[in-house]
DNA sequence: ATCTGTGCAAAAACTTTGCAGCAGT
DNA sequence: ACTGCTGCAAAGTTTTTGCACAGAT
């Protein structure tokens, strides 16, 4: 698994052989190698980190007019039930795409829009407490925390004194 | 107006009460006390605590065929801006209504989609983490929390030993 | 009298589905 | 050859918007 810390420093190679990876993983569990498949995760390998299934969609198209958007929704889909990607609502609006890689918690502030990445370590004694009080195994990804970030908090306080 | 035989123990003089403090608050914005509002709000005082925008708008437009669905979403809008009802996402699908009183956290199931009620309390130190490692203050009302509820749990345990 | 709110219908935003043919195994 | 996948178009679901008029202040 490529290490890489951000969006794109990942060289061609690695994208292929993620990519080979997925398909291989497809292939095992019955499903097919296509064409179509290759180019919607190529684009989620060297992509930005978070994007709706609309805005893949068409990024995809522009490069690749064949590939139709229906085809993107249903394979986000298949993807995501080999755990290879998943969405995350960060806000209103459409979900947000991801590969399942460095998977973090999303601060969402309701004032700004702003979207902060916590470590998921940070969480560690929600998830006991939740755990020991409810016997709730918690999942932190998939919906983001809302509220109001640091910025927008300094704001609010110099508005009203 | 149908009074409430329904799901809460609120009789009619208090749901009155609770509408009129409402229209209050919204004339005191500049706003007007519309028959349609008062029909809303008495949708949302004396039904279930949970209800999508839709539910809602059914529900009244049986009531009071006259209300527009329209109207209900614009005005729950309203009503969130003045702090009266607030909206929370529980997993996917559209939102659900809610009163602003006694807030609390959801935990949703995502294998049964089972929904439970966590205090507030119980995340005092979550709230105070994120604060100070981020600034950013939590509201942990908007989203859910997902994972797999206790009795999933099991049913998980037992499949694979 | 003024200006907000409403009913209505139409459209917008986003996603899913049915089907016939194409293509990976 | 078998069956899963895709393109396409059409419809589904939920919410928003424009407009003329009704109604609250």
């Amino acid at each position: 698994m490529a290490a890489s810390s951000h969006v794109d420093r990942r060289g061609p190679s690695d994208v292929e052989q993620r990519v080979t990876e997925v398909m291989d993983l497809l292939r095992a569990r019955g499903g097919r190698a296509s064409g179509a498949r290759r180019v919607i995760l190529e684009a989620l390998v060297s992509g930005p980190a978070h994007r709706t299934a609309e805005e893949l969609a068409e990024q995809i198209h522009a490069d690749h007019p064949s590939v139709h958007q229906a085809t993107v929704y249903r394979n986000l889909e298949r993807f995501e039930e080999l755990g290879v990607v998943y969405h995350s609502h960060l806000g209103h609006g459409p979900a947000q795409w991801h590969l399942d890689q460095n998977p973090h918690v999303h601060l969402t502030c309701e004032s700004c829009g702003a979207v902060t990445q916590a470590e998921q370590a940070a969480f560690g004694a929600v998830r006991t407490d939740l755990r020991d009080r409810y016997g709730f195994e918690v999942d932190m990804r998939h919906f983001a925390l809302t509220g109001t970030c640091a910025p927008c908090r300094q704001l609010e306080a110099n508005r009203r004194p």
